[in-house]
DNA sequence: TTAGGGGTATTT
DNA sequence: AAATACCCCTAA
């Protein structure tokens, strides 16, 4: 009793500890923290529903078949005991808390917390009524993160020198983070009834869309007000003209140039950025990364920020590609002007990753436009997505800790760029500890050749909605690769819906907000200086199934049966759910979920063959059936493309990061907090706003589910592997459940056949043909997991290599998001190594096993 | 409030 | 004993 907490007092940290502490800064040093970016905080929670609970169930999973890793103590946990005593002495109570497991329930909040509300918003996710903690405090639920996801805790806290590990539970298959947040709305068209409404509303309203949108119609819908003026300019485009807005595509006219300047302009900032404002803030941030726009982000903070920024990516991707328009210039609003200066930084773009760029600008630049119709967002992590592979849940036993090499890996950009140079198989190749997963290689070989087309192509399935809208949008994004088309799909792109998809989080119903910050209720005037915070808010999922196409968690052992899946399909309201499925912590561990997940996400990708692709093929198709539809692209082109950088990746961070990071942490200058979400506003995720969309889409996923399986990769490990027959595993999952959602979606969006081929996909694994570059991605995944894990376990692969070419790319993005500037890759991420050695205190308990 | 570092209770 | 998971403290 008595003193509890006292600071420790003698306690003689081990050696270790200081051991290294610090080359630096000693234990003063300084760290730099986070900047907070502004936690915008405030989402509003809405209340949501709080349907998740089932936690009843809970429990961990206990036995869930022995897999418990850390958990099976739990049980045992004397603390335990405390429950009952919590109460009483007020002692212990007061003094210290007694130590509470984690449960998969609350880890699984936790994870869908960070993709609501961002990581790094401890406090708003404990606030978040739909997510339930078990008297956690912020810090416990930073410490959680920290601990049961030290990859994305790297990632996301770089500063961090201590607690590494090597673990990787937050990452999902495809490398994507669980965490990262993703915002997407997904894209509903308009119906025909929304746009006789429209047309109803600007007749009597005129272009007062907020007022418009009031329309029960539109609210059913969750459109935004910005959403009904971009469907108003696509859709009647004369008369928005006359109404006083520049077109936004209208062929003839590319932009209206200049009248904009009032509204027009902005307009297109509406339409281009959400953050208004922002555009130029962003597109100069991007600036620096332009180059790979793919990856967007640097990401300074945390991978996640990419949403943010991705959103501003593609406005930056835009923008980029109205840079280089030709004429543009002379048109373009403020937002342009921006891009302007990224121009150049396009250029380096095209120069280092031309292949990488099309990925990431497909999406965004599909999405942002032609998003308007469509309202949504959800593909924004199409990109992430597309990198998904799930190499462990393939099959890679060991992969358990990846980690961070492994998220490195995830990271779209490294992919995307090694894949464009390296990859190929051969990074893959060399490690397979996988080997088994045959399949893997050739497409990770297809994808080198294909790489380009295949990372234009991950991106691709996000904007595959946009496509939806603007088909031409998307064939000039794809043009753009090549280099063309600049303006049109530009502006169009232009347009944005990026806002919207921030909006959205206003929007919300329940909160209903009487004003937009961003747009005037009059048509085009979006002001949006608002949401340059909020980048994402998390995907809704939409109803669809794909909304989050990126979250998928696989970190998180539970998900023992629910899931998110079920989350939704029941209950559509809530975007969370939605998201959690996608987010949901599935661990690595379960295949099946992964089907799920990768419906949910919708990027997809990688998985390929050993994944089951279910879902997330699904989402694939859909992203490429419509694109495709649309397009006429095959599939492959969506597909995307291997992931074989992802070696790459780890390797480099793996390298040297302890000690650099160790240095560059001393410096740290940067702190880069993880704000992604943060960063922006968070959107309040409850609100879904966008879900529901579709009644179809709720198919009924077995609650049930899977039994669970713990989590830990580890155990994982002999699990089964579906290394060869991916779909195997899928299949065993319900695949109709899984499957309904994408199928749902799929339908919806566009096409059966995608359905279709996903079914036979999923029967043979034929579908290899249509994914080779899945494969290719699965591929890569595994490499990654396979170095990261193991321990001994060296990539061999390349880390010169990698570090070399991806190095600047690929570390540039995401590392150098911290940093910025100052390191390249940043030693932190380096840091991943095993773990050995950085810093060892933690390290050691971060897993660093070794 | 959070990031980041440290400590300790537990577990392995 | 090492590793781990959870808790705390403190600087910013």
């Amino acid at each position: 009793m008595s003193t509890t907490k006292e600071p420790a007092r003698c306690t003689p940290p081990s050696a270790s500890t200081f051991s290294f502490t610090a080359p630096f800064s000693p234990a003063s040093a300084l760290k730099q923290r986070r900047v907070s970016l502004a936690l915008p905080s405030s989402p509003r929670l809405v209340p949501a529903w709080s349907f998740r609970d089932d936690s009843g169930l809970d429990s961990h999973v206990a036995e869930t078949s022995g897999a418990m890793s850390e958990k099976k103590g739990s049980k045992m946990r004397k603390i335990t005991a405390d429950d009952s005593e919590r109460d009483e002495p007020a002692t212990s109570a007061l003094e210290k808390k007694q130590r509470k497991k984690w449960t998969e329930e609350e880890t699984q909040m936790l994870v869908d917390g960070c993709n609501s509300w961002g990581v790094g918003n401890w406090k708003a996710i404990l606030k978040d009524p739909k997510l339930k903690f078990d008297n956690r405090s912020p810090v416990d639920l930073k410490d959680r993160f920290r601990t049961y996801f030290p990859d994305a805790y790297r990632q996301h806290y770089p500063n961090a020198k201590t607690h590494l590990s090597s673990r990787v539970r937050s990452t999902l298959p495809d490398g994507t983070s669980i965490f990262e947040k993703t915002r997407s709305k997904k894209r509903r068209p308009f119906t025909a009834e929304e746009d006789q409404a429209l047309k109803a509303g600007y007749e009597r309203h005129g272009t007062v869309w907020a007022t418009i949108v009031k329309d029960p119609i539109f609210m059913e819908q969750n459109r935004r007000s910005t959403d009904l003026r971009d469907r108003f300019r696509n859709a009647f485009p004369e008369l928005y003209q006359a109404a006083g807005y520049k077109p936004r595509n209208t062929p003839k006219k590319k932009k209206r140039e200049v009248e904009p300047a009032k509204r027009a302009a902005t307009d297109d900032q509406l339409a281009m950025s959400s953050n208004s404002a922002g555009p130029v803030r962003r597109r100069r941030a991007h600036t620096t990364q332009g180059w790979y726009r793919g990856g967007t982000k640097s990401v300074p903070e945390s991978t996640t920020c990419s949403e943010d920024e991705s959103s501003g990516d593609e406005e930056e991707q835009q923008a980029i590609p109205k840079s280089r328009r030709p004429g543009a210039s002379g048109t373009i609003p403020q937002a342009e002007e921006s891009s302007l200066s990224d121009a150049p930084a396009e250029a380096d773009m095209d120069a280092i990753e031309p292949l990488s760029e099309p990925l990431s600008i497909p999406d965004y630049i599909g999405s942002s436009q032609s998003l308007s119709e469509m309202t949504d967002s959800s593909q924004s992590q199409a990109w992430s997505s597309a990198m998904d592979a799930r190499p462990w849940s393939a099959g890679s036993p060991t992969s358990s800790h990846m980690s961070s090499d492994y998220l490195l890996n995830q990271s779209p950009y490294h992919r995307r760029s090694d894949g464009m140079n390296m990859i190929g198989k051969s990074a893959w190749g060399t490690q397979d500890w996988f080997s088994p997963n045959p399949r893997l290689d050739p497409s990770g070989l297809s994808s080198g050749s294909s790489s380009y087309a295949s990372g234009g192509i991950s991106p691709a399935p996000s904007s595959p909605f946009s496509f939806h809208n603007l088909n031409h949008g998307v064939l000039d994004r794809y043009d753009l690769f090549p280099s063309s088309f600049p303006h049109d799909f530009a502006s169009e792109v232009g347009a944005g819906d990026s806002h919207s998809t921030f909006s959205d989080p206003e929007m919300f119903p329940s909160s209903n907000f009487s004003g937009f910050t961003h747009h005037s209720n009059y048509a085009g005037d979006l002001i949006f200086g608002a949401r340059s915070h909020q980048p994402q808010p998390s995907s809704y999922g939409s109803g669809f199934g794909f909304g989050t196409p990126g979250l998928g968690l696989t970190g998180v052992p539970q998900s023992t049966g629910v899931h998110p899946m079920q989350l939704h399909t029941s209950s559509l309201p809530g975007i969370d759910e939605i998201e959690l499925g996608a987010i949901n912590l599935n661990d690595q561990v379960d295949a099946p979920h992964d089907a799920m997940e990768g419906t949910t996400s919708t990027g997809i990708q990688k998985n390929s063959s050993e994944r089951p692709m279910g879902i997330a093929d699904l989402n694939h198709f859909n992203l490429s059936s419509h694109s495709l539809g649309l397009l006429d692209l095959p599939d492959d082109f969506h597909t995307t493309p291997p992931a074989t950088p992802v070696t790459t990746s780890r390797s480099l961070q793996r390298t040297s990061s302890h000690m650099h990071h160790m240095a560059s942490t001393h410096g740290r200058s940067i702190s880069v907090p993880p704000s992604e979400h943060r960063a922006g506003p968070s959107r309040p995720p409850q609100t879904h706003a966008t879900s529901q969309p579709l009644p179809q889409s709720v198919p009924p996923f077995s609650p049930t589910s899977f039994p669970q399986q713990q989590v830990d990769v580890e155990q994982f490990s002999p699990s089964p592997i579906p290394q060869q027959t991916p779909y195997g595993q899928d299949i065993q999952r319900p695949p109709n459940d899984l499957y309904d959602l994408p199928f749902l979606d799929l339908h919806y969006y566009s096409s059966n056949h995608s359905a279709l081929n996903l079914a036979a996909m999923n029967d043979t694994a034929s579908k290899d043909d249509t994914d080779s570059s899945r494969r290719g991605q699965a591929l890569d995944l595994a490499q990654a997991a396979s170095s990261m894990k193991p321990v001994g376990v060296h990539h061999p692969l390349s880390l010169g290599q990698h570090i070399t070419q991806s190095f600047a790319s690929a570390a540039g993005k995401l590392h150098l998001s911290h940093h910025r500037g100052q390191s390249a890759i940043s030693p932190k991420d380096l840091l991943l190594r095993k773990g050995s050695d950085n810093k060892r205190k933690r390290s050691s308990w971060d897993g660093g096993a070794s």
